[in-house]
Formats: structure tokens, C-alpha cells, sequence
DNA sequence: CAAAAGCCATTTGTTGACAGTCTACAATGG
DNA sequence: CCATTGTAGACTGTCAACAAATGGCTTTTG
């Protein structure tokens, strides 16, 4: 047995991963008001350690704070998801134009390319194609080489997770097309600034337009 | 007398303003380790209560956690910089673009034309002019009515200033001229999204050089 | 019966204390 | 004199308990 030098995570970093995991999967619906003393027994720490979890998860716009301090899942209406993917839209072209300057521009879009042939690969499985599709855009905002923007992407995550949740699944599904992104991967392997911000942003307002059509029918149905 | 409801801020989000803003004025220096203790004893409050607002301030970018979570006043380095007002640049550039489409295009331009004036009257006291500087940008991410984009570009808000102080606030002065932001606000007028982007980029792009070299040489001297 | 008053359960705000861990320094033994 | 081993101080992680506020339910009273 080798001796490696082994993690320590914090009881509040755990309920942090479980906690925004048990958001984004849907386990915890939007709107759900979150329980400080039923949480924490939930999770076995104590109500101080849980909630600097949840400080942490109001900031990532994942829980939103109601009179008295009293914490629910976030909910997102129609509106803000055309506001969510306007901003997604400008982050990921500047991802995409930062990429297309770097002198290893083959390289990292051979990363990209693994991340595509993964959406291939899960096409059909719900969960994993979800995952993908993320991965696939984070990993984007990665290669930008631009830790702010990645950081800023990340942020809206979060919402992004619940909407797609919120919108529901098989709905959400299309966006997430390996075809789609065969299209956008193309676009960006030719380095054209205009042409990327063009598709790009078209790419997020179909995007967009479905998941708020989706969640009209949700919420009518 | 008027009855009117009168505000009840917890401990929690007066240690929040407090530490800001202590942070934001260069009090408390970048890369100053704060101790839980003597911060809780300082203001008053128990490190319970502390602590969440410490979370708060680690997830909005003003301090990092080193090992064993200690928690330091965030530094800023010159890569940084450029990356922090690129990513500013092009949430500036989509606010700018959503402003262009609203109706009431007239009416907004001139709340952005109010804080152009406000810098103008503060045209020499460097504290007042950093505050006329940011508030003029962050209304035109307001004017945008895109509340996601908002609350991205606050997101940054911290960092910047961080940066700003760290820059030396004389050296930071010449971005936030009043002559600089005439010429912003006359291209936004225009309504040419092309434009508008070429404009913002290069003022961002500026400033960033102007920040970064003004850091070096504060490293220097 | 309706309105007001009082009471109780629920939930968050806040605190003080205890325990674990790291750093630096002193003590000890070769 | 050097290396190793205690040892003390400083901080953070975590917890359990108390206080305050809100909302609903019951009781009282006209």
C-alpha cells in the first residue's frame, strides 16, 4: 500500500456538492422552500456548517431569499431565460474568438473535439447528454485560456441546470443535438471572428426560444 | 412624521457592506490574511455570523481561500487584468446593443447622460471620481433591462475595484476621464452595434494597459 | 357570529464553546 | 552541533443552545 497524500474536505464543501447536485437533478423542484433544521439533519452537520453552504449557493443564483431570510429554489420565468442566453451568448463568443488567437489553436480544438464525439456517444441517454452538452460549452470557455470568463460562465450554470429542469428534459432535449454542435465546432475551426459571433449567438437564441416554448407548455399542461 | 417601513438588516449583511467596502477602499490590503477572530471581535459579531458573509465575499471574488481555509484579501496579477476587462468589454458591448433596441431608447440614454454629468462635476477627487466612473457603467448594464447581464457584470465589480486600488488610484485616474466617456456615450447614441462594439473594446482595452502598466510599476517601485 | 387578543409551533438570527490541525519554537539526545 | 521530538499558541471547523420574529390556531369578548 502506497502512502499518498490524502483530501480533507469540509463537511461544508460536501454539503455544498450535495446540495447543488440535488438542485440541478431536479430532487429539490424550483420553488421548494429549503428547511434550514431539516437539511442539516438531513445531511448530519450542523445548522452553522449548512448554512455557509447556502450563502454560497444564494450567490451562485441557485436559492433565492424570501422574506425573513427564508431560502427556495431558484425559479425561472420565461423572460430570464432570453436573458440568461443572451449573456451565455457573449461569454461563449468571446470564448470562441480568445480560442481562435492562441498559437496551439489545433490543439485545443482537438479537446473540443473529444467533447464533441462524447455528445455523439450519449446521444439518446437523457442525463448524459445534458452533461455533455455542458461540458462541451464550459470546456469551450476553458480553452479561451481566460479564468474570469470561464468563471463568469459558471455562474450561470446554475440557472442554466434549473431551467433546463424546469423546462423539462425530453423538451430540452434538441438543443442539445450532436449535430448542432458538428455545425458550431465547424464554424470555429475557421477562425472568422464575425462568423462565429453570428451562428453562436443564433445557436443560443434557438436555444432560447425553445426552452421558453417548452416551459409555456409546461406550465399551461 | 411619516410611517414607512423601516429597514431591518441582519448582522450578517452589515458585516457583508462593512468587509466590502473596507476591501474596496484598500483598508484592508490585497493579500492581507483575515482572521476570523479579530474580524468577529472588530465588528462585534460572533464568527458564526462572520463566516457567512466570508462566503459571501469568497464566491463574489474579494477573497480566496488558502490552506486550511484561510481566507485573504484577493490579489490581482498584470494576466489578470487583461483578462478581467475583456470579459467587462463584452458584457458592456451587449448592454450597450440591448439599449439600442428598447423603445424608450431616448429616455435611457438620458439617465446614462445624468451619470456622464456626474462625472463630469467630480472631475478631480479621485474617490468620487472611481465611484462616478463605475456607477456610469453599471447603469448602462441597468439600462440594458437584462437583470442576468446585471448581476454578471457586478460580479466583476469587486475584482475591478481590487484592481484599481491595487493600480494606485492616481494612476487609474486617466481612464475614468470625463472627456473618454463623452466620446462612449456619442457612439451608443449612434445605435451602430458595430461601432459601439470597436469603441467599448478599445476604451476597455485601454484601460486595461493603462492598469497594467501602472502596476508594474508600482511592483517596481 | 365576528373581531380581537393571546398562545403555540415553526423557522431563522446569533452566540459561545469545544475540538482538530498547523506553525514555530524550545527541549532533548546522539 | 544537528536531528528529532515534544509543546504551546493561533486559527479554523463544527456544534448545540438561546433569542427573536412570524403565522396560524384557539379562546375570549362584545
Amino acid at each position: 500500500m502506497s502512502i499518498k497524500s490524502l483530501q480533507r474536505t469540509t463537511l461544508r464543501d460536501q454539503c455544498l456538492d450535495g446540495l447543488r447536485s440535488a438542485i440541478t437533478s431536479g430532487q429539490l423542484p424550483a420553488g421548494h422552500h429549503l428547511v434550514e433544521t431539516d437539511l442539516s439533519a438531513a445531511f448530519g452537520v450542523s445548522r452553522g456548517t449548512l448554512r455557509e453552504a447556502m450563502r454560497r449557493l444564494e450567490q451562485e443564483g441557485l436559492l433565492v431569499a424570501g422574506p425573513r431570510g427564508q431560502l427556495r429554489v431558484r425559479e425561472i420565468n420565461e423572460g430570464e431565460i432570453g436573458h440568461l442566453y443572451q449573456v451565455r451568448a457573449a461569454l461563449e463568443v468571446l470564448a470562441a474568438r480568445s480560442l481562435c488567437l492562441h498559437d496551439d489553436f489545433t490543439a485545443r480544438m482537438e479537446t473540443l473535439r473529444e467533447c464533441l464525439q462524447r455528445l455523439h456517444e450519449v446521444q439518446g441517454d437523457l442525463g448524459e447528454q445534458i452533461e455533455a452538452d455542458l461540458t462541451f460549452h464550459r470546456t469551450l470557455c476553458e480553452l479561451s485560456g481566460n479564468p474570469v470568463l470561464l468563471s463568469s460562465w459558471l455562474a450561470l450554470e446554475g440557472p442554466i441546470r434549473i431551467t433546463i429542469m424546469h423546462a423539462g428534459l425530453e423538451r430540452a432535449l434538441h438543443n442539445m443535438s450532436a449535430d448542432r454542435h458538428d455545425n458550431l465546432l465547424d464554424v470555429i475551426a475557421q477562425r472568422d471572428p464575425a462568423h462565429i459571433e453570428r451562428v453562436l449567438v443564433e445557436h443560443m437564441d434557438e436555444a432560447a426560444q425553445r426552452l421558453m416554448r417548452a416551459m409555456e407548455a409546461q406550465c399551461a399542461g
